[in-house]
DNA sequence: GCTATAAGTCTACGGGTGTAGACCTGAGCG
DNA sequence: CGCTCAGGTCTACACCCGTAGACTTATAGC
């Protein structure tokens, strides 16, 4: 009898079914959070099956903090705007409002965090991947006094602002032009780049 | 043969007994989550079985908008010290630093929401209920133009804050004296205070 | 004191979860 | 061609979830 399954998505190769299962984790992470993605829907996202991921991975916790650290890493926004000499408030408001438009998918790193904030050990592992992958860059590109604290509150309202805007969708940050936002957003950047008084 | 048990916690009162579900909701609810809280764990935080609470209150989801409702209802703070004319950065700063302590269970609102974001049932409920409770007082009170969405950056600030200090419990926030993020988020509170040029 | 009724519990269902060990299978090499 | 072993799957376990209907128990009024 042959085989009723059309042929697999991809031939057997260790490496590729592994990268497709961590870019599979990002995604479901992203769009439920820790708790709220399962194993076998992660699995089903890779054409694979359940117990595949736990063979590569060990656990959902471990994949998990694997899937996390690609994500940081690969979020190149907020690098540059804010890590450069002489950024300005303006551009990093820009970088940020545009990045979260409506149905993109962008700081997949932050939305995983916020959605899995709920789970201590998702926190833990998010905490300490932020603090390395984020705030010691952020904090040295600031300088001058207080950066540690400057460079957190930056995180906050980063983290903050594409909660409420794109995950609650408030209306007054969802709905508006985006050039409205980076107007009020800029000047506020401007006073955490500036030292303060 | 005797009742083993001992005596149960309260008498029969149906009034008490729905408001004793309902802090443990609010309570379960901030601490873990929509999805994280069970209907039997908060069910037996107010000495029930889980079949009483979905008999009060219809189903877990009718539950949570109850609770976060009165969660909001009760937050007093971010109150007057937003909503008074003539607030100040400092101000506002001060009451948010002193509410988000590392043990402390304010904002109660914000929590819920905070764990509860990843559930799109749940994120509904209370985007419906920060709008109606906090977005359009602040608004109102702020004045003046694009008050809506700098009332939307301020919420956005607070919850980042929480949720970075209180729950991730970033070093930066979580251990810099109190004094200090005064210093640093006055500020910025104040860029939102004032209209934009 | 007895009874009607509200207050509360018991048992159970169908489904989903992460994980574990035994099993199968297809590609590459001799 | 035939064998080996890495790459994958199957079945199963023990547990938790939200919800439903039938049942029991304590209270209030006559």
């Amino acid at each position: 009898m042959p085989r009723i399954q059309s042929r697999p998505v991809r031939q057997r190769n260790a490496a590729a079914t592994r990268a497709a299962i961590l870019q599979s984790a990002r995604k479901a992470f992203a769009k439920s959070g820790y708790a709220g993605a399962g194993v076998r829907e992660i699995a089903g996202g890779a054409g694979v099956t359940a117990m595949l991921v736990n063979r590569y991975f060990g656990s959902k916790e471990r994949l998990f903090a694997e899937a996390v650290a690609e994500s940081m890493a690969r979020t190149s926004v907020l690098g540059p705007e804010i890590t450069q000499q002489g950024a300005s408030g303006a551009a990093i408001a820009a970088a940020l409002v545009g990045i979260t438009q409506a149905h993109d998918t962008p700081l997949e790193g932050f939305q995983i965090m916020l959605r899995s904030a709920s789970s201590a050990r998702a926190a833990r592992i998010a905490r300490k991947l932020i603090e390395e992958h984020h705030q010691q860059r952020i904090a040295t590109a600031l300088g001058g006094k207080l950066a540690a604290q400057r460079a957190g509150v930056m995180l906050a309202l980063i983290a903050g602002f594409q909660l409420m805007r794109q995950m609650l969708e408030l209306p007054a940050l969802a709905q508006a032009d985006p050039r409205t936002l980076v107007r009020v957003l800029g000047p506020v950047f401007d006073r955490l780049l500036s030292r303060p008084a």
